[in-house]
DNA sequence: TGTCTTTATGTCTGTTTTTACATATAATGA
DNA sequence: TCATTATATGTAAAAACAGACATAAAGACA
């Protein structure tokens, strides 16, 4: 079993839901497409490690959503276990900055602005994702513990708060040396 | 012509290199095995991006230094205008963590105090790597500026540390959280 | 002496991933 | 009215990718 097979399994433990939803999840920690997430999910239950149920609705498509079984989970705690991969990286900005020499001074800002501006979105939407977090806990509740199921979704959204905020100082940074004395003349 | 192709373009316009340097100096960027990069070097010399020599060596096996060619220069300076794609990351750690609820508390410890060791490995090359970097100047050399095909290399040696210090920092944060009153009991 | 690592270039096969095709309904916006 | 977006599930083909196979020679290590 491939390890996308055990992320939708580790997804589908937090929280029943469908091959959607899971499209959209996966999306910040594992780049998947619909296309390969509704086969696996086939595979998953022919294996016995999720069960779906067909939701009927009115408005919308009808849905399946899936749960995990006893055996899921089982195969799930074993993973945990497991070596873990490194993570997989394929980032075309970081390749354009090798050859910035190549280009003029617009050209170089401009790339950094852009990559400034997604992520600024980017760092939005998490802002706002970890709040909505915040909001499904009842008033008065505790904060999520290991205990909680929601622990783990709150943790990764703060985990890419940090990195993308790290990312986008590095970005402020390039971009004020860009118009330093010794630069100034390129 | 695939991204992975312009990736290497970019990397030999920094400096000639052989297909097993680019291996190892583009996977901190972009994840390629050489299976996959000697073909596209073949068929980037076949467009004419590139031009190789044969340089024999007596105490290692005979290397083909690659170069960039003036049309290998506008193919990557067309590039650079065009639009960028977002990063393709496949991160299994994270996707561990949705489901870290479901063990129990010596496994999530030891599941992250691995990250840890491997983030102070990563972190420790990366700061070698500057250092190196850095001697390759003259003594009393300014440092390298935007016109110097080394500043590149630089700052994203600069952007990785400044994202996996913030991965340390973010790890450290939930390995003491686990210590805390309300997850003592579990 | 045999194995492992480093340097160095390549091919082949199977797996994974992307992109496009396919269908369907409701709502939104130009 | 027509296009797009969101919801929802699937398949098919093409491209990209990983891992093994293949060769070769020096040096380290046990």
């Amino acid at each position: 079993m491939n390890k996308l097979s055990y992320g939708l399994l580790s997804l589908i433990a937090v929280e029943p839901c469908t091959g959607y939803d899971l499209t959209q999840r996966i999306q910040l920690f594992w780049n998947a497409n619909h296309s390969q997430i509704y086969p696996l999910l086939a595979q998953l239950e022919e294996k016995g490690l999720v069960r779906f149920t067909l939701v009927p609705q009115t408005d919308k498509p009808d849905k399946k959503v899936y749960t995990i079984t006893p055996e899921g989970k089982d195969a799930v705690r074993q993973w945990i276990t497991e070596p873990t991969d490194n993570p997989v990286v394929r980032d075309e900005f970081a390749l354009k900055i090798f050859s910035l020499f190549l280009v003029d001074k617009p050209a170089v800002r401009s790339l950094l602005e852009e990559k400034m501006r997604l992520l600024d979105e980017r760092l939005a939407r998490l802002h706002k994702r970890l709040q909505q977090l915040a909001e499904r806990r009842e008033p008065g509740e505790e904060p999520y513990n290991l205990a909680s199921p929601m622990f783990g979704a709150q943790i990764l959204i703060e985990k890419s708060i940090a990195t993308k905020h790290a990312e986008r100082e590095w970005c402020l940074s390039i971009l004020q040396r860009l118009e330093e004395p010794e630069n100034k003349t390129l």
